[in-house]
DNA sequence: TACTAATATTAGCTTAAGCTAATATTAAGG
DNA sequence: CCTTAATATTAGCTTAAGCTAATATTAGTA
């Protein structure tokens, strides 16, 4: 699944928003989702699990609780899609700048 | 309408891939989402209104062609929405680097 | 002005995504 | 063990997104 079909949905990108700033309880998330979104944990505990499933975040048990963080590497699929439209934004940059601009190691780019 | 909402639709995307190669007809952009996709021109002008109304795409006449353009603006969107997130893989650069890396202006960043 | 080529629009169908409600699971604590 | 807290799962409903088929629009051309 391609990682934009993942990010085309509000309450998954909050969630992930969430998670970027730091690791969380899935109880944490519903709390701010709940509040934003008016939708109940079993919607919450849905999505949290398609993120798991499409390798957005990872979660490892402590307690009863459940702890989630961002898993980087499907966003970096976004990065490395946006690559294309760059020079449009960034039209004075040449391509060896922008490789060091972006930070770009070598990977191979399955789109 | 968000912007990955309106990327959340792999036919959006491809049409999107195709006109960042350059501008492009409408039969164009048909040719090639009609052959991978095996819908019809009808489908396909219906998308291309989409990505138009949310500012995705530009289109200019040219006699009884439609000539159509990427419109940068709503892809910095996504760009500036995984700033929350490159700091998962590009740990070591500080706050500086980082905006000098991603060129960033001054804008207003409305989430 | 009739005809054709290129594209857009509209109405209506179908499917899948996301939700709720109910229930199951798992771990900790008394 | 029994109970409670935290979370996950399942079944089924509803809605909206994306499609087709048909038709409309617009511009160029004989």
């Amino acid at each position: 699944m391609h990682a934009f079909d993942i990010l085309g949905d509000p309450v998954r990108r909050r969630i992930l928003e969430v998670l970027a700033t730091g690791e969380h309880s899935s109880g944490d998330v519903v709390a701010v989702v709940q509040r934003e979104f008016g939708i109940t944990q079993s919607a919450v505990s849905q999505q949290l699990r398609i993120l798991r499933d499409a390798g957005f975040a990872s979660v490892r048990a402590d307690g009863t609780r459940r702890i989630y963080a961002v898993e980087p590497g499907r966003l970096r699929e976004v990065d490395d899609w946006l690559d294309r439209f760059r020079a449009l934004w960034l039209p004075r940059l040449d391509a060896l700048a922008t490789e060091v601009a972006r930070g770009k190691r070598k990977r191979r780019h399955q789109d």
